[in-house]
DNA sequence: TAGAACTCGTACACCAACGTACGAGATAAC
DNA sequence: GTTATCTCGTACGTTGGTGTACGAGTTCTA
């Protein structure tokens, strides 16, 4: 709640904005690490006294959130460059190689925010990207290229796990991937999950167009 | 490393064996539900003082790993007893509904462990169910009806994340369902992901006999 | 160039949870 | 029934990170 447009404050001098803007990059990259990268780690980190830090930021957890709500709008903004139109099968495709890069990225950040933050204040954060999910899973289903068997809650959930989870990995060091093989994986995953599965029973005719995975 | 039996050493009284079993199974029940609980919430919990269990357990690392390990033991052996036998497809469904509702109990345990542990303990001690999955799906590759296109670590990565992500889900208090419905999404989650995807391309004729999901 | 805003070091109070020390009393083992 | 083991309360030392206090210096702003 410290730092960031204030509505009807005086306007901060122009260096304290700088100071808050290495700040906040400085916690992205150190909590996008160490979930546990201390105050003092994240001032050193931006070349700036731990003081002047809680001078912008109470308390700790005011710098995760702000932090974590720097980079979710860094992240939604990436997202919404990307071209959602069309044929939703291939829309996800692309939405998921931009999620990715930039779940990837802030692996370590979210699990911070999780252990910090008030629960519900994550997932309030992250109603935009789960929201742009969301819309475009409903948009396949009219479509029909999306399953309609469970809750659009559901799926846009285990998108989320699939992404975090791989991200964790990467961040443990275990799976040792190309960078673009891991993308590729998430989103055969992913999509493995979303797409119409093939019509049970013994009508084998009826399949839904074949899908190139 | 303390607690459980010790090769060669004399053996312990009888009341201490009993504190120790309600001391393993209050830390489950209490990090499977908050992963910060404290030695101290354990020990009443377990209706013993704090300084029994420190005379049990060294530090708050070694039971927390005593109680992992209780909890993957006593889960490896339910697994055990679920018939695997015949098709892959339908054995996995069988595992995946155990699976689920061990994992779902010992949620935050894990988390908690993740936290305390050593990297890499965490997954040593799943390489017992995680051998299970992985020998499954292995199986269900040969059997022609899992996917071949990712790497077998991969998917059994994939599988843990959906089913913990569910979890941790269930225990955050979002996501409303009924138990038996749950378990429901998440086999249905995981199958999607492991089936053979429909043949991409022009010929629509070779699809896999179609499965009900 | 005056003054407010900002930086930042040192030093410290604080807090929670961990882990230890001591020792009297209960209880199992033989 | 004797002895080693175990229980468990109170009290204390330790640690590591958080947040505060003070105050001198620096840099914007106007």
């Amino acid at each position: 709640m410290t730092a960031s447009p204030r509505p009807g404050a005086r306007p901060r001098r122009a260096d304290a904005e700088r100071s808050i803007a290495r700040i906040v990059a400085a916690a992205r990259e150190r909590l996008g690490t160490d979930p546990n990268a201390t105050t003092d780690d994240i001032a050193k980190a931006a070349g700036v006294g731990r003081m002047t830090l809680y001078g912008h930021f109470r308390t700790r957890a005011d710098l995760v959130d702000a932090a974590l709500r720097d980079a979710v709008e860094d992240g939604d903004r990436t997202l919404a460059a990307v071209d959602l139109a069309g044929d939703a099968y291939e829309a996800m495709r692309r939405l998921l190689v931009s999620s990715w890069a930039l779940v990837a990225e802030s692996a370590a950040l979210l699990t911070a925010a999780q252990g910090v933050l008030p629960a519900g204040r994550v997932r309030e954060l992250h109603e935009g990207p789960a929201a742009r999910v969301g819309e475009l899973v409903r948009r396949g289903r009219d479509q029909g290229v999306f399953r309609t068997d469970m809750p659009t809650a559901w799926l846009v959930g285990v998108v989320q796990h699939i992404l975090h989870g791989a991200a964790e990995e990467v961040r443990a060091g275990r799976l040792e991937m190309a960078p673009g093989e891991l993308s590729d994986m998430v989103t055969k995953s992913v999509l493995a999950v979303l797409a119409v599965p093939p019509a049970p029973g013994p009508s084998p005719a009826e399949t839904p167009p074949g899908r190139a995975v």
